[in-house]
RNA sequence: GGCCCCAUCGUUUAGUGGUUAGGACACAGCCCUUUCAAGGCUGCAGUACGGGUUCGAGUCCCGUUGGGGUCACCA
């Protein structure tokens, strides 16, 4: 009954819309109640995709909302793309954005074991298993012969690829006989070849597809090995794997998937599938086109948990206007029902924003800490930290911005004189001039050095001169940093770098001015 | 090419037959202000197209166009 519950709660809506309501509640009807499980199964590249991590992020959501069971497996399978170090890199992407794994390599599990490589000895007899019920069957048709049908159907222009089930129908003595001889020999699945084939993915709806398009597919390589869909079913079969969330690149094989399960006699998952994360209107985002993955992302400067909201919310949408959830909040709002069916591109200006409110959202002090070896990685004069840092954070986007927007502290960069015109304070370099005159001696006289008495010791001055405050600081500002746009206001920027250097730029600065004009 | 899937502002999304089609980011403007920001307010901007069904369609149906995916002894 709770898994009916929550499957309303999960759906509600959606199930009229999609017309496929009837068959995905008997589907969690037949759950028979079971706790959820989800698998996150990536292959070990040394990277982590964008996309991948989103769909880690919805399988685990998926599971620790209904305080299921979140399983790590990894498909080590793919023989060219082997990387020393690429399981940590799962392991610790995982880790540092919380989601943490009830059953995986390293912790175990009672389904194990979890990568992939060790399990290549439990599948030929499952497959041996459905060529006794007569769902798969031996073939023996060497590469060379199906190299040669293939041919033939390209230049029939027919589809190319489809098996023409030459060993379906092989008598028993035959097999044996072609068996005892040793020779070679794959195990296919024994597809319906009329009809259809109908499954209902959580998102899409229902899905069919004629049988006469499916076709007697490779179960057990001549090798021994299992192909990667089989050992797919097999798996999370074995695992107990409730709801399969993974790429819509998966859809159209699902209904394989399906007769596998049905072949099996196994119940199927619930399916779930999202679309893919995109570059562009036309490709997918991908690391082989250079796209940032998530590391990258991390090495630019984005704060993970600011990546991981963003991802939350590319193709899935809470039902408020609320956009900014800790893992715990995306845990209890979490809906997979919610996941949205077309492309979304990945928008990295998007991100930049996200990644802006979560620094500002941070205390001072935090956002110093991670801030500092950014400002010391240009910066090697004293000046104060935790002023500039507090001028820095509503100011930087990433953490990247950081090196430019403060390596003027360090060396005056070359500027222009015409940087002190300007229309709102209505000045220009005379006006420049005439304001630093002044100022110069005020904040030599000072004792004090912070950023309370460079103001009062400015104020004074700026009222003597009757005008604005902006009139007289703003051109402080251009004279200590050489730019327009400096962390913080002019006495900031005074306060930050200290006396000495300020007293030393103003005198540069009022000595050009004079020079030049 | 066959098959499967998708289609709301530039981007991401809300929308479950009756809405002035809403939000966020971006962009523009204004306010605030000790530069630049941040913050506040306002604005710009969308139902791909064509047919139906209906009193009424972004919502349902059909088609067109555009896009994505998939068709291995890869995973």
């Amino acid at each position: 009954m709770r898994v009916f519950l929550f499957a309303l709660q999960w759906d509600d809506n959606v199930y009229r819309k999609r017309r496929a309501w009837r068959l995905i509640s008997r589907r969690v009807w037949s759950m028979k109640m079971s706790k959820v499980r989800t698998r996150f199964a990536p292959s070990p590249t040394g990277y982590m995709h964008v996309g991948n991590l989103r769909t880690a992020l919805y399988a685990y959501l998926t599971a620790k909302h209904e305080n299921g069971t979140f399983i790590l497996r990894i498909e080590d399978t793919d023989q060219g793309r082997i990387v020393d170090g690429a399981v940590d890199v799962i392991y610790q992407t995982l880790k540092e954005n919380g989601m943490i794994w009830d059953e995986g390599p390293d912790v175990g599990g009672d389904y194990g074991p979890y990568v992939q490589s060790e399990r290549m000895g439990i599948f030929k007899d499952y497959a041996l298993q459905l060529v006794e019920k007569g769902e798969a069957y031996y073939c023996f048709c060497t590469t060379e012969r199906l190299e040669k049908l293939h041919e033939e159907q390209r230049a029939a222009g027919a589809a190319v690829g489809n098996y023409d089930r030459h060993c379906r129908n092989l008598d028993k003595e035959e097999i044996q006989r072609r068996l005892d001889a040793g020779e070679p020999y794959v195990i296919r699945q024994k597809m319906p070849t009329e009809g259809t084939t109908k499954f209902v993915d959580l998102i899409y709806g229902e899905v069919e597809v004629k049988n006469s398009e499916l076709e007697d597919q490779i179960l057990i390589k001549s090798d021994g090995m299992p192909t990667y869909n089989f050992a797919n079913v097999v798996d999370d079969h074995l695992m107990g794997i409730t709801h399969v969330v993974r790429g819509n690149e998966y859809l159209s094989s699902s209904p394989k998937y399906n007769l596998l399960y049905k072949a099996f006699g196994w119940e199927p998952p619930v399916y779930i599938h999202c679309p893919p994360v995109m570059k562009d209107a036309h490709t997918k985002l991908s690391k082989r086109n250079g796209d940032a993955s998530y590391q990258d992302l991390v090495a630019k400067g984005y704060l993970k948990e600011a990546i991981l909201n963003y991802l939350l919310l590319l193709g899935w949408s809470p039902k408020g206007d609320e956009e900014y959830f800790t893992l715990d909040e995306m845990i209890k709002l979490w809906n997979p029902a919610w996941i949205n069916k077309s492309p979304a591109i990945f928008d990295i200006v998007k991100l930049r924003a996200f990644n802006a409110t979560y620094i500002n959202r941070m205390s001072n002090e935090e956002f110093t800490k991670i801030a500092r070896p950014y400002v010391e990685s240009v910066v090697k004069r004293p000046i104060d930290m935790d002023l500039l840092c507090a001028n820095l954070k509503p100011r930087c986007e990433i953490l990247s911005d950081i090196p430019e927007r403060v390596a003027f502290i360090q060396e005056m960069p070359e500027y222009s004189l015409e940087l002190y015109r300007n229309k709102k304070f209505k000045t220009d370099e005379r006006g420049a001039l005439t304001a630093l005159e002044k100022l110069a001696p005020a904040l030599d006289a000072l004792q004090e050095w912070n950023r309370d008495a460079i103001y009062g010791a400015c104020a004074p001055v700026i009222a003597e001169l009757g005008v604005k405050a902006g009139w007289a600081l703003y051109p402080l500002g251009i004279a200590l940093s050489g730019m327009t746009a400096t962390p913080g206001g002019g006495t900031d920027v005074a306060a930050i770098i200290g006396k000495e250097l300020t007293m030393e730029r103003l005198n540069d600065a009022l000595a050009r001015l004079r020079a030049e004009l």
